[in-house]
DNA sequence: GTCTATAATGCGATAGAC
DNA sequence: GTCTATCGCATTATAGAC
């Protein structure tokens, strides 16, 4: 393994690794702003400049993590419709899926980079492009297939999807302060929205 | 009206109110921290230093916002029990008095507020005081009554309560970028989560 | 009463010791 | 590789002109 190895040094990895999640774990309830470096720090329990041996910039960091977001809320919607079952099956998992812990980071910091008018460019074009609209047109399918089995009620499919994404939404806000999993078993009575 | 009288000067007024309204439109979008007061100055279209002949700093102007929208909420919630009809008439009067634009509005900043750490500490002693807990103690009862009728599906009422309440708060966070009123139509669809 | 210019402060980012 | 001390800039807050 020499130094020109594009892999790199797993020690580094680590590290940089161990300030990303400390960081994730910030800006998703602080938001860019209202996250300072030192709290960073004290999250991952190193000193106030280190992180800048392993990043950038606070933004850099920031970035990194929203392309990771994007990249596992993409991920999840991909694999939605090899899932076995009906479309009901396959809303539950997706959103059982997205209020599991790892998940609902991501998608806590996707909302704070949403609205966030100090968010880098690239953030800000990222989000546009394959946050919501992204979203929306994955699920689709699902939903009005679900339509068609009689799962669903009708009305215009974006729009239904809208309302139950923005309803997750919520939930997982609240869920930041609650018990992992607390709201697991109330997901039937969310999808409640979607029937008739 | 001498000087002495306890009714200042109306253009004083007018002028803070207008600087108020300005400042809870972009604390309510970019919290506290992610709020400088020269968005707050262009906002009111003044220049950048006269919101200090008004007010002492950046967190007053919060504080202020945070008690009024306090005392709004909790108005809103004791007109509750005297309005005419069943249990669900009245949830689903309050649903859209909570996206009603001036509400939403202030419904956003005690999010924001709840969520930040560099929020004053009076008014991270109010938020905890009066927000979640008093809203759902003064709901409850309307949701018991609602279920001993069979209109509302049995279970923990708080639970149910703060799940509802998640859900208007993600729509209004949606909301925040659809038209007035967008969601109002949606009111009948959301309910369907407390009931059976 | 309002604006522009400036002081004070807090934070992002860097440099240098170990 | 990590920490502590320091620089420079953005932003809060004030002072002084009009």
């Amino acid at each position: 393994m020499s130094s020109q190895e594009p892999i790199a040094d797993p020690s580094l990895d680590a590290r940089k690794e161990q300030i990303k999640r400390a960081a994730l774990r910030v800006f998703a309830e602080q938001g860019l702003s209202g996250t300072k470096m030192s709290m960073i720090a004290a999250e991952a329990g190193i000193s106030q400049g280190l992180s800048y041996r392993y990043f950038k910039s606070k933004e850099e960091i920031f970035t990194l993590l929203v392309e990771e977001a994007l990249e596992a809320a993409q991920a999840a919607i991909d694999r939605l419709p090899d899932l076995p079952g009906t479309p009901t099956d396959r809303i539950r998992a997706f959103t059982a899926n997205m209020l599991d812990a790892s998940h609902k980071r991501y998608f806590l910091l996707l909302q704070q980079a949403q609205k966030s008018e100090e968010a880098p460019e690239r953030v800000k074009q990222l989000i546009e492009r394959y946050s919501a609209q992204e979203t929306l047109n994955r699920l689709a399918p699902i939903l009005v297939q679900g339509q068609q089995a009689g799962e669903f009620c009708e009305g215009d499919p974006e729009r239904l999807l809208l309302l139950y994404l923005s309803v997750i939404t919520g939930l997982m806000l609240q869920d930041a302060n609650a018990p992992e999993g607390y709201w697991l078993q109330e997901i039937d009575r969310l999808m409640k929205i979607l029937q008739n």
